[in-house]
DNA sequence: GTCTATATGAAGATAGAC
DNA sequence: GTCTATCTTCATATAGAC
């Protein structure tokens, strides 16, 4: 009982190192070395935790989609109006600013690479946009009612993923600052 | 000569077929018995063209641009107002849209891949956009001479990439012709 | 110029010693 | 459970016959 813990514990670890790893690389670019590499476990030991490149890809989704559920869950406790809310999503390219522009932003690159040609997995990445976008819609029903929330979630989504994909390509801070305060315009035209 | 002209001429149809390819697989995918198999030329004789698959690349870009700058002429010849040229461009996603939905932009989906690890081809790349922004810039300069052009090019940009990641990632041919109305409207508030 | 055969390396994955 | 050695496959790339 206590090496299953230390298993689930060892895991744990390889998911961690390896979630960065598939942020800055790439599904097909990350190689088994370079997540044993990442993890500091010896190469042939990943496949004991996980039985092929795919079984990693899905633990790591998993895990990511836990960390966000924590984020959004603390944002509904101590932001108090949907609009700030809304706001706070719109700001994480900025607060990621760094990241955005050097590698674009992980849902998204993660979802384009996926979505040409494997299929399956791209199914597993998009549960982070439905994640997202179902927390959106709540924020946005709460915001105008009267309003179509999912498409307006759809284009809050939208224009963050835009933002990212020029942001990455220009390595373009100073559009990342001007296109968030534009969504925060929009937002508060909303009301 | 005339063996140079045929050189050059099956150069040009492997860049034409490849262009496609690049499109649907992306560019790690593509391999070079891929590239052969889609010229219709044994998978030896590539590299008798193109001495490595990043040659591949800049062949194709360079291909891609000519064709974009024959489309940019041609809308400059036969449509009348700035307003209608930027609404033309903005229904690109929506004359595209099976492709949109299925492989996403070729523009954004490349940059995305190769701006996290592969810059140099990234730079070559993202010359796409130069060449769309910088027409675009023209227009908006002609649609409001007050405003910046500049930053008005790149939202736009913005927008219709912002479109095609989440339409690529749910295939959704619905928000794709929502956000082109979208588009469209932002257009027409400007005059 | 055209094509086949092959070199070389790295990937994902497995077998089996410890 | 841990780790090494290795299998297999497929990638880019090249050598050299024709």
């Amino acid at each position: 009982m206590a090496s299953r813990e230390k298993t689930e514990q060892i895991r744990q670890q390889i998911i961690k190192s390896t979630d960065d790893l598939l942020y800055r690389k790439g599904f097909n670019l990350m190689s088994f070395s370079d997540i044993a590499e990442a993890a500091n476990v010896p190469r042939g030991n990943i496949y004991y935790y996980f039985k092929t490149k795919d079984e990693v890809l899905a633990a790591i989704i998993e895990y990511r989609i836990e960390q966000m559920q924590n984020m959004l869950n603390d944002w509904d406790k101590t932001i108090k109006t949907p609009l700030e809310r809304l706001k706070r999503f719109a700001q994480v390219p900025l607060k990621e600013m760094d990241n955005v522009t050097q590698y674009g932003c992980p849902m998204g690159t993660l979802n384009a690479e996926l979505g040409k040609t494997q299929y399956e997995l791209q199914h597993i990445a998009r549960i982070q946009y439905d994640t997202f976008l179902k927390w959106l819609k709540k924020q946005f029903n709460e915001l105008t009612p009267d309003k179509n929330a999912g498409n307006l979630a759809l284009h809050l989504l939208v224009q963050t993923q835009g933002l990212s994909v020029v942001a990455h390509s220009y390595a373009d801070k100073t559009l990342v600052r001007r296109e968030v305060k534009n969504i925060e315009n929009w937002l508060e035209s909303l009301v």
